[in-house]
Parts: structure tokens; sequence; C-alpha cells
DNA sequence: CGGTCGGCGTTTAGGGCATAAACCGGGGCT
DNA sequence: AGCCCCGGTTTATGCCCTAAACGCCGACCG
């Protein structure tokens, strides 16, 4: 009676529960600091414990990047549904890709990373339900089957770049626990446009890149819409 | 008299010729599969010798990096000068650094996941050479300083984006000593779209998207140009 | 010409990691 | 009550990175 119905188990562990702790983990004290044993001890636990639920440290990983990138379908902004016609899916799909990928700034390079779960996908894209869903609206939208793939491609590697290196610049800095690390910074003196222009670099202006460069590449892929029904303009004449 | 000259040394060891063998094993083995004694094997010593000429595995890698990088300025065909204009000069740029993506699928991804050397440009690309040969160009083509480093961004980010995707697809499939590995297929029948779009997804369109991608991003760049000297079209109008 | 010395690769050693395999305590089912 | 299996722990193996001590050999000095 001290405890009725305690599901008790000794600690409650779960693959989900796992896979959960991981990602807070990386989150917290970046990707090379997660081992085995740690995140067990993470969880209150041995370490070992963990094989019972996870095949292994890859299979974890692999179990993170799926994690991470799912959550863009619980994201309440984003709903896959097309309702807002194709150029607003694409959008609140990039921004909330965008969004994943500034809150798991550690996490995101593994997405690029990992070898691809239907590798004769090219490019070979993580979560098939995205490029599922993708490529449903789109032919939902009127492309054809062949301009819906090439529009996969283009967008895919759209937001691979930006966002890899958007998060690289953030990740450097704003490590919450950062080593030492390397880089005594080189010798900027053989340089001196990087030195002139350094103001102009260092500028974090990612988010207006990544809007007008996403701007272009939407009104690139309306060109390959058959002529009816084209969305209207995309850029304002402003 | 049998060898007058010959300093030869024990083993010939050298910074250069270890750095230079580590891309060749990785290009051969996979990065995995670099480890410090495999590779002193792989050069005929022991390992631990290598600590003489590096100061660890990470900064080996940093050496593999910049050394690939750094193909570019060896390339016979990218001769980094702008004597064709900017717009010639980065298409160079663009096919010279895909040609070594192509060369060297297995070392690539290193340059998108290692921090970068001077961590306050955004995005930190690698080799700081390229960074300031490709300012020099632009702002010397009449770009304002604040355009030239936009430029920078946009095609620094259009290039990993391709490449790193371009490069997984082909890594999965042309590896030549490959392991049974993971993955054995998801189970498609859940993604009908995916299924039907399949033959157009596999297709290796790679070199026409990225021409194609290329050309708009030019296209993009040549309007941040004053309206003076602007280059007449890059795109054909077929 | 012999001795010493320093550069270069090797051995030894230790700590961490992934992972297989044996282990074991206790709750639930029979 | 007794058994068993669930879930976590211990133990063990082998690889990896790396620090530190070691030893060989040719070069240079007296």
């Amino acid at each position: 009676m001290t405890d009725s119905d305690t599901p008790p188990a000794r600690s409650g562990l779960d693959q989900r529960r796992i896979i959960g702790a991981a990602v807070r983990y990386i989150d917290e004290n970046g990707l090379r600091m997660l081992t085995m044993q740690r995140l067990g001890a993470y969880l209150g636990v041995e370490g070992m414990a963990l094989y019972r639920y996870v095949p292994g440290r890859e299979a974890l990983l692999d179990g993170v990047v799926d994690a991470v990138v799912d959550e863009l379908f619980n994201d309440p902004d984003v709903h896959l549904e097309a309702q807002g016609g194709w150029v607003d899916y694409l959008q609140r799909l990039a921004h909330g890709l965008r969004r994943i990928a500034l809150a798991h700034p550690e996490v995101f390079p593994l997405v690029a990373t990992r070898p691809p779960a239907a590798p004769w996908v090219r490019p070979p894209l993580r979560s098939l339900r995205w490029i599922e869903s993708m490529l449903e609206v789109m032919t939902g939208a009127g492309f054809s089957d062949e301009n819906a793939a090439a529009v996969y491609r283009a967008f895919s590697s759209f937001l691979l770049g930006h966002l890899l290196l958007e998060v690289a610049s953030h990740g450097v800095e704003v490590g919450p626990v950062e080593e030492p690390d390397v880089s005594p910074i080189e010798d900027l003196s053989k340089y001196p446009l990087l030195q002139r222009l350094e103001p102009h670099l260092s500028v974090d202006v990612a988010a207006q890149d990544f809007e007008e460069a996403l701007e272009a590449l939407l009104d690139r892929v309306a060109l390959l819409l058959p002529r009816r029904r084209r969305p209207p303009r995309l850029t304002e004449e402003k």
C-alpha cells in the first residue's frame, strides 16, 4: 500500500527517455563529450544498461538525429499540411528547420554527416517522413514528378549549407561550457582584406541572409511550375 | 659509395609526408579507419613516431583539412588571379572546389565539421587564403566591402550545402572497401511518393543541379554590383 | 680516433571507450 | 511457494590516444 501502482521499474529506463537524454546531454556538453558511460550516469544508471534499449552508440546517434529532426512534426507552427499553398509550406518548413538547428547547434552537424536512411535518394537526407511530406505537397501543387524531385534537391542542399554554417559560427562562441580548445588565432597580418572587412564579416546577418536566399530559391522554384496558377510575386518589388 | 649523399634518416618521416599519407589513407579506407597506429603502419613506422611531428590526432585532422583545401592553390585550372573577371573567377573557384570534394569524398565532411580557423568570420570557413583571395577579387571588381562579404557568405554556404550532399550520396556506394554496415533499408511501403519518384530522385543529376544553382547564384550576385559595367547576361536565354 | 650528444623511432604504461558476456536480485505469473 | 525473466550491474577484452622513458645511430668535437 505504501506504493500502490508504482510502475516501479528499477529506474524507468526506456529508449525514448535515453534518446531524449542524449539530445539534452549533447546540447549541454557538446557531441564530443557524449559517451555511453557518461550518458548512463546522466540517467542515474550504469552505462551498460543503455545497451538493453539501444543496439549501440551509432544507433543511438541515429536515434538522436531522428528525434531532433522529428521535432518538426510536433512543432505547432509547422503543420506539414499544405494549407497555405506550397510557398507557405516551404517557408514554414525552412523556418521550422532553422529553429531546430539553432536550438540544437551541437546536434545539427550530425544530420549532415550521418549516413542516410535511404542511400538511393540523392541527395540523401534523413527522415523519410519529411521527404514524403514535401513531395506530396509539391506534386499536389502541380509540379511534375521530375520537378518535385528537383525542388527537393535544391531545397535540401540550400538548407543544409545555410544552417550548417550558421550553426558552426554560433556553436564556437555561445558554447555554455567551453574548453580553451585550439586555435590560438592565426596571424592575420598576411590577410589585409580579411582585416579590413572584419566588421562586415563578423556582423551576424545570418537571419537576413537566410531570408534573402530562401526568397531567391522560392522564386527560382516557381519558374518550374507550369505556367497556369503560378503564385503572383514572391519578392516584393519594393 | 653505394649511397653517396642519401641522408635518408631512419624513415624520412616528415609532417608533410604524414599529412599527405593521412589524406591518402582516408581516401582509401574512410575516415573512421584512420587511427594513429594504423597511419603509422601505413608509413612503415610505429604510430607513436607521428607524435614527434604532429601535436596529436586533432591537429592531424586539421592538417588534413588544410592540405586538401590548399590543393586548390596548386590546381593548374584554378589560378586565383582574377584574369577573366569575377564571374570567371567564382566559376573556377566553385568548380575547383567541387573537383576537390569529389576527389576526396571521405575527407570533405571534415571541412564542414571542424572548428574554423577564424571563428569571428561568419560563416567561418577554413583556409583564410581562400577568403582573402576571394575578397580581393570581389572588391577589386567593384563590389563594396559590405557586398563582398555578403557574396562570400552566400557563396560558401552554397558550396558547402551542394558539395556535402553530393559527396554524401557518392560516398555511400562507391566505397571501394565496404562493410555490410547498417541500414537494412527501411520499409518504404509507408512512403508511396518516395517510391513513385524514386527514379527521379536517384538519377544522378548533381552536376547539372550544381551548374544551375551556381548560375542562379551568380546572377543574384551580379545584382549587387553598382549599375555600371555589370556583366551582360550570365544565363543564356536559349 | 674515441667519446658524447641529440635527433628519431620504439617500448612501456595508463586511462578512456565501446561492447560482449556472465551475473544477480526481485517482482510477477503459475 | 517456486520459477523465471526483466533490467540493471560486474567483469572482461580489445582498441585507441597519448605521456614518458628508452635505446640506437650517425654527427660532431676534442
